[in-house]
DNA sequence: TTGTATGCGTTATCAG
DNA sequence: CTGATAACGCATACAA
C-alpha cells in the first residue's frame, strides 16, 4: 500500500501539504499542488479510508440493514435509498440479515464499528434490539426504520399504509361475494404484519362478517411459508373461498399450493396479496394486490437520514407513504351478485400521516 | 465511544492486557481475564474495528459488487456468497453499482481501502476497470468474478455453461418447428451475453437456418429492454415466430410487448429466456426457459474466495456451473410437425468444466 | 503558505 | 504473564 509519506517523498513537501491538496482543505502553492498531484497520479495513491476514518471518527458510507434480499421487494426500497444516498456522495453498504435477529445484531455492530454517517434499517423478525440506535441514547448514530419498526421503536422511521391497503383490499373480496375469508399473515410481532391483519379484520368486522381464528394463519414473508400455509388453508372443509396473503411471495406459494391441488384461481380460490411486485402483473392468473410504493420508501427514508446526518434535530419523524389496491384476476365474484362493485372507500382513520392523496379506487 | 484505555484503566490493568483477553491470544491470568471481561460486559465495549483494521491491515469483510439488485437473479448469488461467507465467519458487504462502471469504480476503490478480505465481483456492463485486482498484480485483494468476467481477466472465476444452455434451448425451438428465430442479447461485451449469443447462432447454423442481422438485437439485461426490443421485433415484418430472451427479465418485456401488440404467447409469438427465476413458473404462460443455478455459482465463487484468502497459490480456477432447459408453456409447436420432439442433444464441446454431470432433456 | 508533531484505538514487540 | 511503547495512515492545530 501506497501512502501519504510516500507521495511526500516523491514531490519534497512534508506530509501536511499533500494531506492540505487531497483534501483541498487549506490553500496551497500551484506550483506544489500540481507536483503533488503528478505524483498522486503517477503512483496511483488512494488515501486509506480507515486511517481517514480513524482520524475524523465518521465515514462517508451510510449502511442499509435488509432481511431477506431474495424478496424482490427490498432489492426496491434499497435502489430508491441508493439513488438518494449516492447523489449525495453517499456509499451504501447493504447487509442481509436473513431474518435472523442475531445476524442483524452482529452485522449491526460491525457496522458500527466502522462509523458509518448512518443506518438505514429494516428489521429482522423478532428484532428488539435497536435500543442503543434510539435518539435519546447518547453519541447515536442517524437511523431512520423502513417499512417496519420494532414496536418500542421512537425514532426516525418511514412506513406504508399499511392498514388502509389491506383494509381496501377486503373491502373488495367482500364487495366481490366472498364471505369466507382467510388470510396468511407475516410474522405478527412486526408493525406492518400487524397492522395489515388489523385492516383485513376491520373490514370483515364492519361487514358484520366473521373469521374462524383457524383461517388466520400467522407465517413468515416468503414462499415457502406461503405455501405451506395456502396448503392447510386449502385442505380445510369448508374451504375459504378468497385467501388474502400478507405479501406477494405468499401469494406465489399460495398459488402453487393450489395448483398442486388442483384447484383452479381465482374460480376455485380467490387471491389477494400485498406489495405489488414486479412479476404480479405476468403471474397466471394476473395477481390482485396492494400497491406499495418501494422505490419511494427507500428514498424517503434516505433523505431522512441525511437531514439528520446534516444535524437536523426535532421530533422523529414518522412518514407512512399510501398503497392502493390493484385489481386484476385472481379475484373471481361469487355468489349470484352481478351489480358493478361499488368503489372501494377509505377508511375513516387514515393510518398516519399519507404524504400523497390516495386516489379512490374506481 | 469506549475504549480498550478506558477497560484497562477500569480493571486495573494495563491496556496490553486488555487486548490479549479480548483477542485470546496471549494467556491471562484467569484473575486478570475475568475482572477485565467484567468492565467489558458493564461498559458495552466495542472494540474498533477501524482501529483494528488499520493495525492489522485487513479486516473480516468479504466485498461484493452487483451490477443490478432489482434483478432478482442477483440476489440469489448473493444468498449463496453470503451463507458461506458468513459461516466462516466473514461479513458480506454488498454494493450495487447500477450497472454503471464509473459507479463500480468508486464502490471498488472505496471497498479497497477498507482492506476487505477479499472481493466477489460481478462486474458492470462496461467495466474493465478490473486491471489492479488481477492476480499478477503486485498486493491484490483476492477476487474472484462471478457470473461474467470482463474478456481480459485472468484471475478466478466462477460462471454458468451460458453457450451449452442456450444453445440446448435454441435447438428446442427448431425442434418446435421453428424457423424464424430471433433474439435479445445482453450487453455482448460481457462474457456472459456473449456466449448466450454464441449457443444461439451455433445451433441456428448447425441445423442449415439462418437469421436476419437484424432479429439479433442487442439490449440490456433489464425488463425496459426487453420491453424495447421485443416491441421493435414484434413489429418487423415477417414477424419472428420464436423469441430467445438472453434472460428472464428480458423476456417479461417481451411478454409485456406482446400484451401490448395484441399478441398471444405461444400462439403468436414463442418465448423463451434464461435464469429461470422463482417467477418463471408462474408467468401466463409459464416461461420455458433455461435454469442457471444462482445460489451455487454464489457460494463456490465464496468458496474459492475463501481458499485465496487462506493462501491457497495457484493457477486461476475457472470454474462453470450446468445450466438446464426447463420447458413450460410459452413455446407453441409450429408447422405440420407432430412428431415428439427428440431429445434436445448437447453439443459436442461443453464449454468448460462442468462439475456436475448434464442430465439430457427428455 | 508549509512543515512538524500529536493522537485517533488497536495490535505487536519487548523488556520486566 | 504483564506492562510500556512503537507503529498503522491520516488530519489537524500550531509553529515556523
Amino acid at each position: 500500500m501506497i501512502t501519504m509519506q510516500e507521495i511526500a517523498d516523491r514531490a519534497h513537501v512534508s506530509i501536511g501539504t499533500v494531506s492540505n491538496v487531497v483534501n483541498g482543505k487549506a490553500k496551497v502553492r500551484e506550483s506544489l499542488r500540481a507536483r503533488v498531484l503528478a505524483v498522486i497520479q503517477e503512483l496511483g495513491y488512494q488515501p486509506s479510508q480507515l486511517a481517514r476514518a480513524l482520524r475524523r471518527s465518521t465515514t462517508n458510507i451510510v449502511g442499509m440493514i435488509i432481511p431477506d434480499i431474495s424478496n424482490p421487494f427490498f432489492p426496491a426500497v434499497v435502489r430508491g435509498a441508493e439513488d438518494v444516498a449516492s447523489k449525495a456522495s453517499y456509499h451504501l453498504v447493504l447487509c442481509n440479515t436473513d431474518n435472523d435477529p442475531a445476524k442483524e445484531r452482529s452485522y449491526l455492530d460491525e457496522l458500527r464499528s466502522y462509523h458509518p454517517s448512518g443506518l438505514l434499517i429494516i428489521p429482522a423478525a423478532g428484532s428488539k434490539l435497536t435500543a442503543e440506535l434510539q435518539p435519546e441514547s447518547g453519541a447515536h448514530t442517524p437511523t431512520v426504520c423502513v417499512d417496519r419498526c420494532p414496536i418500542d421503536w421512537k425514532g426516525d422511521a418511514v412506513l406504508v399504509a399499511n392498514e388502509e391497503g389491506s383494509y381496501r383490499i377486503t373491502k373488495y373480496l367482500i364487495q366481490m361475494g366472498h364471505r369466507h375469508l382467510a388470510t396468511i399473515t407475516g410474522p405478527l410481532h412486526l408493525t406492518n404484519a400487524a397492522a395489515r391483519l388489523k385492516g383485513f379484520e376491520k373490514a370483515i368486522k364492519e361487514s358484520g362478517l366473521k373469521v374462524a381464528p383457524e383461517f388466520i394463519q400467522e407465517g413468515q414473508f416468503d414462499r415457502m411459508s406461503g405455501y405451506q400455509c395456502g396448503l392447510r388453508l386449502l385442505k380445510m372443509l369448508p374451504r375459504p373461498t378468497a385467501i388474502f396473503a400478507a405479501n406477494d411471495m405468499i401469494a406465489l406459494g399460495v398459488l402453487l399450493a393450489s395448483k398442486e391441488l388442483e384447484l383452479r384461481c381465482p374460480e376455485d380460490i380467490s387471491l389477494a396479496g400485498f406489495d405489488n411486485q414486479e412479476f404480479a402483473e405476468f403471474t397466471n392468473p394476473a395477481l390482485t394486490t396492494v400497491h406499495q410504493p418501494g422505490y419511494q420508501l427507500g428514498a424517503t427514508a434516505a433523505r431522512i437520514l441525511l437531514d439528520r446526518i446534516r444535524g437536523k434535530k426535532g421530533a422523529a419523524e414518522q412518514v407512512v407513504l399510501p398503497t392502493e389496491p390493484k385489481i386484476r384476476n385472481s379475484v373471481a365474484r361469487v355468489g349470484g351478485e352481478r351489480s358493478k362493485p361499488a368503489p372501494v372507500t377509505r377508511p375513516r382513520s387514515a393510518s398516519g400521516v399519507a404524504r400523497k392523496r390516495i386516489r379512490a379506487l374506481s
